[in-house]
RNA sequence: GCGGAUGUGGCGGAAUUGGUAGACGCGCUAGACUUAGGAUCUAGUGCCGCAAGGCGUGGGGGUUCGAGUCCCUUCAUCCGCACCA
């Protein structure tokens, strides 16, 4: 056996763990370097051949750059909360606390035997209570804080009921979905519950009645991120629409900020529009329109407020709250017709039949406060309830929507803007001149959005407004598998668990997961799960207060986990803060994160507000998580299909690693292709990195299988192979292409294979240079090199580009464009000597075959062209 | 419908600023060494053609001495959002 993979693997991931080289130091004079991985969530089928590929690319950057002096942050954990252990537990009775940690035991040996250069003393689990109690912490700061729209940024609740005290809803402008008003006479005089009640409709981690996604299938509500297409994102199941009693965070507060961080972030540009799109602003006009006969005003948003005089109906979504109310007794029957219609639609449906125009009329008119004109007002489910006032003046001249309704009711269709032909259909376009439109008639599109806007807000009727279609982020979960709300109740106020006793509010011990026989979650079958104010402690249900029993949703960890891997595991700190000031100010933003392109609306946007959130409360010093993401594409299975057990196409890394060894595996999922490609595995591809290193091996070992390097100098050939390859790596890892380098070091060692190289001086910089692909063969040609330490740390080699040059250039000499054949000419020559040997060469007088060229174009140390 | 990405040999892919298209690897063909080889080595391998030569980066057009690369247009595939007023 010549190079004895599975020998020498095992020898150096153990020589690591015991030299604990990849352990990053909190305090040390270099630069620091903070590579961070999407951690896995430890499910029961292991890893998967593509699980590593984004692991293998942050690897290798991590160990080019503590090559380069940084001292690295390169850590591991796992998202260990959520849905499929418990779905698991409710099948087989066993506990998700047992599955888990064996799947993470699993997990551990699949990705040790890969040779990563995680820092492990700093691995975190979502599901320890010394990591929850932190996550619960945050949720407390959430509770009790408030956005202040003055200064736009999130406040301690404190400084809003001082405003309150002090100015009532005047003084304060707070984000909210309602609108208050009160006096701070009339704060002073509400009881402690009514104050609390209020101050709900401000927390930034708040308990509201709302429209949430209802999975009956799995018993719980989910976020609109883990809902594709009316089904759930975990197993497939059908969605409903419900109004429940929820958690939320408030992240639409931090909408535009979210928006504007991503010019600050080199992310790429679809995940950055996927953020956009999902954030969804738009910018437009709020506007009063009243109800003929009816004090009730109805607010309508609007993003072409200059369409106004073409308002020839109106309609609202039926969940709205004037429908029953404005509805005439002639149209009762029709409108209660189409709300049950309406009702038992599933959104499949809706959004399947979307060219299916329907409605119903109300009845009722409203007055266009532009035209005067009596407009009447319908109901369809085309208009949603979620966004906007849940109300539109339809204007059917410019939206295709409003334009097929009118249509199909035969309603009144008046055109705006000058050529328009309402005959054929809507036009949207911005621009023209608008005509039937009172005071702006003759004015442009653009300068009668300004004035009608500026007019509204002289008449008191609107004003400009700027919508999101981002919506609060439910984040209760009717699961057990989560973390435990440190929240309990009292008449039916909810209070928060004093963060000095986080250590008490642990997951409960349970034995069944279902939901209970009155429909709690499972956290109701906890026998103790009350809390005792006095004492600090849950006690006995009956007692005390009773606790919350929702739990969090599953990304509630990992908004935050990537601070608490700057804890070191000894810091003195670790159970008194989520993270340390000192850590989190050296530390400081992920430079280099990379995961799976699929948490663009969940996990992605979710840790940055987080980010956002904890800096405004002066946590930390950063308000983007992430200065730099790559999405690592995904691998497929041969057969190019997605690898998953349904297909039985999937390929154990295991089996890899036990065949061809890490090092191959590595170098293989690299060789594959870009890594932000999709692409699919290829079994055989792995005997030609197998054969790569086989070579290397013999380049420095007798036939005998023998030690043998030349301490001669190098010549010119080989160091230029050298040199060649030291550039390209060099500037490979910085523009994170990795596949490409590896055909730089299989360039590199067929070329020095051809020159029979084994010199001290060529193998030492191209072990180094090969050592982040596969650290294995390095690390162990590096010990045969007699070094006693790791070459880990060792410094990058140093190009001399002065190697790279040759003695001569080989010219394609091309007529018209055609590369015709090639002349061989000394280095250095200029433009004019290069011309006259070329029209001095023999070949060429051939190929002009007595024509006169019209032009000849030369291009130092590249081309010849002739124009013939 | 809107937004984003990708189209190059039999396959994965390379070509960073417009300058030798197909690097590197897989596969395939032939040969060497061998009792044997899924080992190793040598040579070849974009397509058509005996050759000279011609044709070639999804299709069509353009700019240029020169285009995979720039511009216009069109098609296909994948991903995200989707009655968002």
């Amino acid at each position: 056996m010549e190079y004895d993979f599975s020998k020498v693997e095992a020898k150096w991931q153990k020589q690591w763990q015991e030299w604990g080289t990849f352990a990053a130091k909190n305090n040390s004079p270099k630069p620091k370097y903070y590579v961070l991985d999407m951690f896995p969530y430890p499910s029961g089928s292991g890893l998967h051949v593509g699980h590593p590929l984004g692991y293998i690319a942050s690897d290798i950057y991590a160990r080019f750059k503590r090559h380069q002096g940084y001292n690295v942050l390169h850590p591991m954990g796992y998202d260990s909360y959520g849905l499929p252990a418990e779905q698991y537990a409710i099948e087989t009775g066993q506990h998700p606390a047992i599955t888990t940690e064996d799947n993470i035991k699993r997990y551990r040996k699949q990705l040790d035997q890969i040779g990563f250069s995680f820092d492990w003393s700093r691995q975190v689990k979502t599901s320890d209570p010394n990591f929850y109690r932190w996550t619960q912490w945050i949720f407390i700061k959430l509770f009790h804080s408030w956005y202040n729209l003055d200064t736009n940024k999130a406040e301690p609740i404190e400084s809003l009921i001082q405003l309150f005290k002090d100015h009532g809803t005047k003084g304060a402008k707070a984000y909210s979905a309602t609108t208050l008003e009160f006096t701070s006479a009339e704060w002073e005089a509400f009881s402690e519950t009514k104050k609390r009640e209020v101050l709900l409709e401000f927390r930034l981690a708040y308990r509201a009645d709302t429209i949430v996604n209802w999975c009956p299938a799995l018993g719980t509500v989910l976020a609109n991120d883990e809902v594709i297409n009316g089904k759930s994102e975990r197993g497939g199941h059908p969605v409903e629409q419900k109004r429940m009693m929820q958690w939320s965070l408030r992240i639409r507060a931090f909408a535009q900020r979210l928006i504007d961080g991503l010019d600050t972030i080199s992310w790429s540009d679809s995940i950055k529009d996927i953020q956009r799109n999902w954030i969804g602003r738009s910018q437009g006009a709020e506007i009063e329109f009243s109800v003929d006969g009816f004090v009730d005003k109805i607010d309508v948003f609007t993003t072409r407020p200059d369409t106004i005089f073409g308002a020839t109906f109106m309609v609202l979504a039926p969940e709205h709250e004037l429908v029953e109310k404005i509805t005439t007794v002639e149209q009762r029957s029709q409108i209660e017709h189409y709300l049950d219609f309406a009702k038992k639609r599933t959104e499949r449906e809706r959004m399947a039949e979307v060219k299916d125009v329907t409605g119903a009329f109300t009845g009722a008119f409203a007055i266009n406060p532009f035209s005067g004109a009596k407009i009447p007002i319908w109901i369809s489910d085309y208009v949603l309830v979620s966004y906007g006032t849940g109300a539109i003046m339809a204007v059917p001249a410019g939206d295709e929507r409003d334009w097929d309704f009118a249509k199909k009711f035969s309603l009144n269709i008046i055109p705006i803007i000058e050529g328009q032909d309402v005959e054929k259909g809507a036009d949207d376009k911005k621009e023209g001149i608008m005509i039937n439109s009172g005071f702006l008639n003759g004015k442009t599109v653009q300068e009668s959005m300004q004035e009608i806007i500026t007019e509204c807000e002289n008449r008191g009727i609107g004003r400009g407004k700027i919508n999101f279609k981002l919506r609060d982020a439910v984040f209760s979960r009717q699961r057990y598998w989560g973390e435990p709300f440190p929240i309990y109740y009292r008449e039916g106020i909810p209070y928060t668990v004093d963060e000095d006793k986080l250590d008490q509010i642990q997951l409960p011990n349970i034995d069944n997961f279902k939901p209970t026989e009155t429909g709690d979650p499972p956290l109701g079958r906890a026998e103790q799960w009350n809390w005792d104010r006095k004492e600090g402690k849950l006690v006995q249900n009956g007692k005390g207060y009773p606790m919350e029993l929702n739990t969090m949703p599953g990304w509630a960890g990992s908004n935050w986990y990537y601070l608490r891997y700057m804890m070191a595991a000894n810091s003195e700190h670790r159970n008194a803060e989520f993270v340390s000031k000192e850590a989190v100010d050296y530390w400081g933003q992920v430079d280099l994160y990379i995961g799976g392109a699929e948490h663009a609306t969940g996990h992605l946007l979710y840790f940055r507000f987080i980010t956002k959130f904890l800096y405004d409360l002066g946590f930390i010093p950063f308000d983007e998580p992430v200065k730099q993401l790559i999405n690592q594409g995904m691998i497929q299975a041969e057969d190019g299909h997605k690898m998953s057990k349904r297909y039985g196409n999937v390929v154990n890394p295991d089996d890899v690693v036990a065949e061809s060894g890490a090092d191959a595996l590595r170098l293989h999922e690299m060789f594959l292709g870009p890594i932000e490609m999709h692409k699919p595995w290829n079994t055989k591809g792995i005997e030609g990195v197998s054969r790569f290193m086989r070579k290397l091996w013999r380049l420095v070992h007798s036939a005998e299988n023998n030690f043998t390097i030349s301490e001669d100098a190098p010549n010119k050939d080989e160091l230029k192979s050298l040199h060649k390859c030291i550039q390209k790596i060099s500037e490979d890892m910085e523009r994170f292409s990795f596949n490409t380098s590896v055909s730089a070091f299989m360039v590199a060692v067929n070329e020095l294979t051809d020159l029979k190289c084994n010199k001290r001086s060529i193998i030492e910089p191209l072990v180094i240079l090969l050592s982040c692909h596969a650290p294995h063969i390095s690390e162990e040609l590096w010990s045969k090199l007699g070094h006693k330490e790791s070459i880990s740390e060792v410094p990058w080699p140093i190009l001399n580009s002065a190697y790279l040059i040759d003695d001569s250039v080989n010219y394609p000499i091309s007529f018209n464009g055609k590369t015709r054949f090639y002349i061989e000419l000394p280095n250095g020559m200029n433009k004019q000597e290069i011309e006259q040997s070329v029209m001095n060469n023999e070949e060429t007088i051939k190929w002009l075959d007595g024509k006169n060229p019209k032009k000849i174009i030369v291009v130092p140390n590249r081309i010849v062209n002739i124009v013939a």
